[in-house]
DNA sequence: CTGAAAGCGCTAACAA
DNA sequence: TTGTTAGCGCTTTCAG
């Protein structure tokens, strides 16, 4: 094993240099240099039988791969990804508005799922709904020069991200429309779905349906509130802005503005229907409806579907969303650009599904109803 | 924070050449060699100043800044670590079963929020309890040098683990234990909250009490199920192997393992309270009593809480875990050691919370019992 | 205080 | 087929 190559010239060594590990920096981790010197070769045959480059002899091959065994070798990823001339890094980052909130959790998964078949990583951030955060996290990411970014936008921190996708990185919105942005967008269909809820539910014969949204800020909470709108005119019903309750933020105040629907309003001018544009607000709702023991005379449908919402009493009848569906069509567009795709941004719609299961199919019972809350 | 804006740089030398960036590589981004030619500067001046560095004169630093800005020049945190002295990527990894799982995905939240005051991104995959993929995502996150681990481990793939613990990568284990790696582990109480369980469904009068629970291939499974055995003991109650369905995996199998226990056994010796194991085991189970309509008459407790296990009639009694605090705490964990604690490996137990929400509260009624399930 | 040179671990381009 | 040289973008070392 005396394979002192002699050109080495490197001043830090010393000892049993073939078998010590060269660089403390590197954790005690072997690189190509050392491996090179115990195999006996040089550093490019290393790098030629790591990358599984053709042009190299059975025999040179065989040697190799023992001294990367022996070595415990591993490339580094990050300094292959520096010299190379494409300088991907196989890594994507995914920013979201929560990991933790089961619709992103899934899309996360998806996503992932896609980019281990593409041998990237998934750098996973939550912007919280704020935008300096989330401009914070994508920096993060860009930083690290990631070779492509899924995200799903508060609303206001999208002109750093245009001047990245000036740049040329790949660039996938999800969830939330970006008109600003010309880049590839996946994002259910917002306003038609929440028009099959309001429709559905005047299909029932109800004539005052409540709207309960999220903050108006956030555009899908428009599109939703949209789709209201216009499911009322269709079905000529008028608005009454008194049932309009938007910009709730989480299960509390959903619960408190659907309290506030049944005593804040004269006998008679109750809604006899819900629709609840998000997720939490759903809850909210079923909490509320549970505390004025009307849950089986008000009808509610909630947009976004969540666990458990089928074993509940009564079941909540909701529009849902498929947010595995959006998390692998938005990866699979984002491996497309970073794989050279040149076309035209395209906009994916992925379609929601009305899921009845009870809730939404009670019918109206006003009589009934003052009754009850009266009780 | 300056508010000066340092457009004196405006006619200095320049041309054509100056902004344009020199590598198509870095996808039109400028480089540090970009920056100190725009400013007319070395080099080092730039890092210095980019990196806030004492020692560069108030003049020198507000050119920099304005040809920083000027480039739109963002440091290529890669390149940096590969030079710098500790060799810092200030990314981490996660690996768990699946993000999507509620219980990780808060926990990955959690793990997030420790990480960016630190000024460091999270790389997370899921191994989906299969050892070979856990070691693969384990492999891709050290390839990329992450600075630490934090790993669910499925059970098999420790050795691989083991060897990047002896090179010095910091590791924490959470929710499952591992007793032949040396390192911090952040565990729940898994036997003393299952026996929890068990001995409030005892002092509730039942005798029966059936064991439903995850795969024993798993840790906390195997501990969950030495609770229950230790609870039955301690209440001088025999072990009836009948009522002791382990193995399960997801909710359709939990599902027909409940149902097995009111329709495989003869009349009279069916369970009048069931210990559920684990999450998607309660929901399976929950599922089946009701079908079977016997959710009022026997008693349910499961091991980590759900979202709406309150909203369901009856509330879920539930022993729950606290991933967010597991997240935090592991997290901490990790950076005391990426920052240079050299103590011994500690472990860190994450106690349970018995929640009573009904469910658990149902005392045992054999005869109505009997009749119910006939009927 | 400032900057030139060296080199982290690797791949690209070009010898041999 | 193999190896040598250069250099990715940055920090370190060390000389001005």
């Amino acid at each position: 094993m005396s394979t002192e190559t002699g050109t080495a010239g490197n001043g830090t060594e010393g000892g049993p240099a073939a078998v010590e590990p060269a660089s403390r920096r590197a954790r005690g981790r072997a690189t190509m240099k050392d491996v090179a010197r115990l195999a006996g070769v040089g550093i490019k045959t290393v790098s030629r039988v790591v990358n599984r480059e053709s042009g190299v002899s059975p025999a040179m091959a065989v040697r190799v791969e023992a001294a990367v065994r022996e070595l415990g070798y591993r490339p580094d990823a990050g300094a292959s990804a520096l010299r190379r001339a494409d300088g991907r890094t196989s890594a994507i980052g995914v920013v979201v508005d929560d990991v933790a909130n089961p619709f992103f959790a899934a899309l996360l998964r998806a996503v992932e799922e896609v980019a281990v078949r593409h041998g990237t990583v998934v750098l996973a951030g939550s912007a919280d709904d704020d935008g300096s955060r989330e401009r914070e996290v994508a920096q993060a990411f860009t930083d690290r020069r990631v070779d492509g970014l899924i995200v799903a936008p508060s609303g206001s921190a999208v002109d750093e991200l245009g001047s990245e996708v000036d740049r040329g990185l790949p660039v996938v919105v999800v969830d939330r429309a970006v008109e600003a942005l010309r880049v590839d967008q996946v994002l259910s269909t917002n306003e038609l779905g929440a028009a099959d809820a309001v429709s559905h539910l005047a299909a029932h014969g109800h004539r005052r349906i409540a709207f309960l949204g999220d903050r108006t800020s956030i555009p899908t909470a428009r599109e939703r509130l949209a789709g209201y709108r216009q499911a009322l005119a269709a079905a000529g019903l008028p608005v009454d802005e008194r049932l309009v309750a938007a910009d709730l933020h989480g299960e509390a105040s959903a619960e408190g503005a659907a309290l506030a629907l049944f005593t804040g309003l004269p006998d008679g001018t109750w809604p006899t229907a819900l629709f609840c544009a998000q997720n939490r607000v759903t809850i909210g709702v079923v909490r509320a409806l549970r505390r004025l023991r009307l849950e089986d005379r008000v009808a509610v449908v909630g947009f976004d579907d969540f666990p458990l919402a089928d074993l509940l009493q009564p079941g909540v009848t909701v529009v849902a969303q498929d947010p595995t569906r959006v998390g692998t069509t938005a990866a699979t567009l984002l491996f497309a650009r970073i794989d050279g795709r040149a076309e035209a941004p395209r906009t994916v719609w992925v379609p929601t599904t009305l899921l009845r299961r009870g809730s939404g199919e009670i019918r109206p019972d006003g009589a009934a109803l003052s009754a009850a809350a009266r009780g």
